[in-house]
DNA sequence: AAGATCTGTCATCAC
DNA sequence: TAGTGATGACAGATC
């Protein structure tokens, strides 16, 4: 049942990850609940994440009743509608339950949606726009797919500059990784320099085609976002743009000193895409837990603290204190808040731009995270400001983590990311090997054991034993019985005196043999599997160099016909060389049974049954030296080739042993690839998840029409799954509590 | 000639 | 108990 689970659970994984990162949204749930029951519980388990999301509450306020009924207009309702749909969206991050209790949203009558997007409240319903949306993420993605597998391998084998001197160049080189994966996350250099920006867009704008300038974002916030969208150089992904002026009136409600770069504004969000999002961040979601539990791996936060704090404030390395099944609620509770201007109804998670905070003319947050013990609390029940907005409170803040943004997930990412993180640990602690990491890129959808060998050194073992018991390779508890499967097939090669341990001699092929070079004792083991039949030997003239002909068994009869040209060829002179030759064939027990006169050959001597050797021994009138030969012979030549066997399977066993320790390498490797590709679409997602966080602060309003201060106001998930805005300071106080309680559980 | 490797043999144990 | 297989150890042969 385990192994079951784990292989579907790979292979479903591995495959729904592809799908999902070319853009075709593959929904599992769905999959397996209408057509593999069964399977849904192998894989995910009773308790598994993918317990469907009760939207239902959602759903009755959306329609009509929900709204406040002071601010009962349309373009207030689209706005609700979409900021809730983009709560609804947050389900896809796997957030078990979802509810809203109460929207007491006011919209601002200043501001109009209308005023500065024509299409105001049109893009929720403009699936077009959205598409055209996921048009260039697609596109992305796909480049992502390639780019970022491609680099993960290079960067598997990159070296990395001496980061301790505790560590090994193999540990360097994964933390390298690790970082690489940071800047690639958003965190890359360029962010910072306009100039360098333009460029970047305008590539990417060469990139899109014509029918995304069709969509609905063709306005002012389409040249926005294409202003600011940046896409990585290295993977393909887009990140936030700094702007660097076009501010909105919002912005004044947040300090401006400590906003991250890039913007908010003009993101049409994937989350809006409902089914359709190409990013589905549940599947993804989903498949990392369903990974990380696959996994198992102990739990190591030192050490994850070192892998992953070369770039400063990266969320990976904040602490997650929240288990990931932690029930999440997204109950939309915005007491006494009400809804902002919606000058610009865009949509928050744009896949381009996912990571773009603020938007031009909406709000700007600051996304700068803080020290990590403001990301300690719980994503459930504690301060989200304090995740979003730790810069204006304690001031903290780095502006040089620019794009290394604050974790929304962290505490709902804790134990997974701590999964995963002591699995990279393990990884590094075991020595990961680079070079092991290249040949993976090599047989990169290869999970073929025998392939590894192509890499292998003509002076390495595999040249020839990989082909010697490739039966038995795929296994790893293959040991004892290759040997056992050997040793019967030595046996049915018994009948002609070969009793050897001759699975070698059965499959191995001449020209890998041939290709074998340096390792001579296949060579010779081949010749020794195989000397007692002749034919085998004659037809291997490449073996002659290999001295060793204890032709020990064998017949002088036989090693006529087998080592003798043909009787015609033979010259008077040679008879005597034949004799000689002949004579340096025999063994020393063939010369003391010839001596000694013993009527049958020592072949006989050697493979004939008990009764059938008894048998002939009564035929014949034999002395006591005689007999006491004879059984010598036969206890030698038996032990001689239990020797060869033992021998033989001593070789298999190390084998094995050498081939099971590459697939474990293997798989390390590929489940470390793995992790870094789930790390990358949990920042993802964590990034999601914040830019939902600010624009729904964004738009809050107090009575005045004012919007609250991210440094007094804060939003936060409750227990019962809605959200509330609190004062600052209360959610401080609990975002202290909640960081006790996991340290008083580990206690 | 020395070292490595292969092979046969012996001793021993276990079945 | 004898026969047989497995295996460590040793020595000789060969490269």
């Amino acid at each position: 049942m385990l192994s079951l689970k784990k292989y579907l659970t790979e292979g479903l994984l591995q495959f729904t990850i592809l799908l999902s990162l070319i853009g075709v949204r593959v929904d599992v749930d769905t999959y397996l609940t209408s057509q593999l029951p069964p399977l849904r519980e192998i894989i995910l388990g009773p308790s598994s994440a993918y317990t469907q999301t009760q939207f239902h509450n959602l759903r009755n306020t959306l329609d009509g009743y929900g709204i406040h009924p002071k601010s009962i207009d349309l373009d207030n309702y689209f706005t609700a509608r979409r900021l809730l749909s983009q709560v609804r969206a947050l389900d896809r991050f796997q957030v078990p339950t979802t509810e809203v209790n109460a929207w007491l949203v006011h919209r601002d009558p200043e501001g109009s949606v209308s005023g500065s997007q024509p299409s105001s409240g049109l893009t929720l319903e403009s699936s077009s726009g959205l598409q055209d949306v996921t048009g260039p993420d697609n596109g992305v993605r796909e480049s992502e797919t390639e780019q970022g597998f491609s680099e993960d391998l290079e960067d598997l084998g990159a070296v990395a500059p001496p980061v301790s001197g505790d560590l090994t160049k193999e540990d360097i080189d994964l933390i390298d990784i690790l970082w690489r994966q940071d800047i690639d996350l958003g965190a890359g250099r360029e962010i910072f320099d306009y100039s360098h920006r333009q460029k970047e867009q305008d590539v990417d704008k060469d990139v899109r085609d014509g029918a995304e300038q069709e969509d609905t974002w063709s306005g002012e916030g389409a040249e926005a976002l294409a202003r600011n969208l940046l896409v990585d150089g290295e993977t393909g992904e887009s990140f936030p743009a700094q702007f660097p002026a076009d501010i909105s009136s919002i912005t004044e409600a947040v300090p401006s000193e400590s906003e991250p770069p890039g913007l908010q504004n003009n993101l049409l969000s994937p989350l809006l895409t409902g089914t359709e999002s190409p990013f589905d961040l549940e599947q993804q979601w989903q498949d990392l837990m369903s990974i990380m539990e696959m996994q198992a791996m102990e739990v190591n936060t030192s050490t994850s603290e070192i892998l992953y704090s070369a770039p400063p404030g990266d969320p990976l390395s904040t602490n997650y204190s929240l288990a990931p099944n932690t029930p999440i609620n997204q109950n939309v509770s915005l007491h006494q808040a009400s809804l902002g201007g919606c000058s610009q109804d865009f949509s928050l998670f744009s896949p381009e731009a996912e990571s773009l905070p603020v938007a031009g003319s909406s709000t700007l947050l600051p996304l700068v995270p803080s020290n990590s013990t403001s990301l300690n609390s719980t994503f459930g029940s504690t301060n989200l400001a304090g995740l979003f907005f730790p810069p204006q409170l304690n001031g903290t803040a780095n502006d040089t983590a620019g794009p290394e943004l604050p974790d929304p997930l962290g505490g709902l990412l804790d134990e997974a990311m701590l999964d995963e993180i002591s699995l990279m640990d393990l990884a590094i602690e075991e020595g990961f090997n680079p070079v092991q990491a290249s040949q993976l890129e090599e047989e990169f959808d290869s999970d073929s054991g025998l392939s590894l060998d192509s890499s292998h050194s003509p002076s390495s073992l595999s040249g020839s034993e990989g082909s010697s018991s490739s039966s038995s390779s795929s296994s790893s508890s293959s040991s004892s019985s290759s040997s056992s499967a050997s040793s019967s097939a030595s046996s049915s090669f018994s009948e002609e005196g070969a009793v050897g341990y001759s699975s070698d001699s059965e499959t191995l092929d001449l020209e890998e043999a041939e290709g074998a070079v340096g390792y001579q004792p296949e060579y010779s083991k081949f010749c020794r599997m195989s000397y007692q039949d002749p034919s085998q030997l004659s037809c291997l003239p490449y073996l002659e160099h290999v001295g060793h002909n204890h032709t020990y068994n064998m017949a002088p009869s036989a090693l006529d016909s087998a080592d003798l040209p043909p009787p015609g060829a033979l010259k008077k002179g040679s008879k005597e060389k034949q004799a000689d030759f002949l004579d340096k064939q025999m063994s020393r027990d063939e010369h003391r049974a010839r001596a000694m006169k013993i009527p049958f050959t020592n072949d006989k001597i050697i493979n004939l049954p008990v009764e059938e050797f008894n048998e002939l021994l009564s035929k014949y009138q034999l002395s006591e030296a005689q007999l006491s030969l004879i059984r010598d012979i036969r206890r030698r030549g038996k032990n001689k080739m239990a020797a060869q066997n033992c021998r033989k399977r001593k070789l298999d066993t190390i084998l094995n042993l050498e081939r099971d320790v590459e697939d474990l390498q293997r798989d390390k490797a590929r489940l470390l690839r793995e992790k870094v590709e789930f790390l990358r679409s949990l920042r993802q997602m964590k990034q999601k998840v914040q830019s939902l966080y600010q624009e729904v602060f964004g738009r809050l309003r107090d009575e005045n029409g004012r919007p609250y201060s991210p440094s007094q106001y804060a939003l936060q998930y409750a227990g019962d799954g809605s959200v509330l805005l609190i004062p600052r300071t209360l959610a401080d106080q609990q975002a202290r509590r909640q960081e006790r309680k996991p340290k008083d559980r580990r206690k």
